[in-house]
DNA sequence: CCAGACGTTGTT
DNA sequence: GTCTGG
DNA sequence: CCAGACGTTGTT
DNA sequence: GTCTGG
């Protein structure tokens, strides 16, 4: 699945890569893109054009009464989106391009089963697009919120060793399909290719700390690891490593 | 008919 | 909004 | 995904 | 343990 992802691309890079016109603002790098919160996605504009909007992560359906149901709606299996009444609609005639550079599996098979997550970036560093719906919703109150989530498929052997579902990652050629509202898109939900991916074993991670290292090694150091306060100040270009002790994840990791 | 769900992943 | 379960 | 809550009544 | 919020 895809439970977080980073986007740390620059925008004039991801422009190129994504072809969006209009006005784009200037994104900070971000490690730990998490539910809930605002992140750009490509989308087709009703000029025809693609654009640049920030939506939040966690698709709230057009029916909803609550906007919390869309912490639930993060992923869409590939094998029912077109079904299910919470995506459908936006699957027919609302899909985007979500932005990223990085996402992360918490491993669950066999040895490699940890809390500690494994980052999955490109092996040449660039940006590339999971498959995304998005959708409007009308509060009561007035206002609209527009949301997104990211379709999920099964694992291919080598990124299975890891999970069993992953996100669907376009191909370049993909993305003018994945827009058009005509076109057939189930066709397009494929596994990542792996040999694009590497993966590395992460710092664990916190939400409300939100800054995390690039990709590292797997940790192998006997001594204990020095940490920077979370309020550690941050050099520019250079992400730093915020980790914290979590209560729950000792409980959860002890009890049955 | 009305009431209530509408989702995914992982875990034992 | 639309489907499922009672 | 993880972190953190997990509750009610009455008061201003 | 399980749900909600980020």
């Amino acid at each position: 699945m895809c439970g977080r992802f980073a986007l740390t691309t620059p925008i004039e890079v991801l422009r190129q890569a994504f072809g969006f016109v209009g006005p784009a603002p200037n994104l900070p790098a971000r490690w730990n893109i998490a539910p809930t919160q605002s992140t750009p996605v490509i989308r087709r504009a009703e000029s025809g054009g693609r654009e640049l909007a920030a939506l939040r992560w966690g698709l709230v359906p057009y029916w909803a009464d609550s906007p919390s149901i869309g912490a639930k709606m993060i992923n869409a299996r590939a094998e029912t989106v077109a079904e299910k009444p919470a995506f459908r609609a936006a699957f027919k005639a609302r899909r985007c391009l979500v932005p990223a550079d990085g996402f992360y599996e918490w491993p669950t098979r066999g040895d490699l089963a940890s809390r500690q997550p494994v980052l999955f970036r490109r092996r040449d560093g660039g940006p590339f697009a999971f498959a995304g719906l998005w959708e409007r919703w009308v509060p009561a109150a007035g206002g609209l919120i527009e949301s997104f989530a990211i379709v999920s498929t099964a694992a291919n052997e080598i990124m299975a060793q890891y999970h069993e579902r992953v996100p669907v990652v376009l191909a370049p050629g993909d993305y003018a399909a994945w827009l058009d509202p005509a076109a057939d898109a189930r066709a397009l939900l494929k596994a990542p290719p792996s040999d694009w991916f590497s993966a590395a074993a992460f710092q664990p991670m916190s939400t409300t700390c939100g800054m995390t290292t690039p990709a590292v090694s797997p940790r192998r150091s006997t001594s204990p690891r020095r940490r920077r306060s979370r309020h550690a100040s941050r050099a520019p270009g250079r992400p730093t490593t915020v980790s914290r002790a979590c209560s729950n994840a000792r409980k959860r990791r002890a009890a049955p």
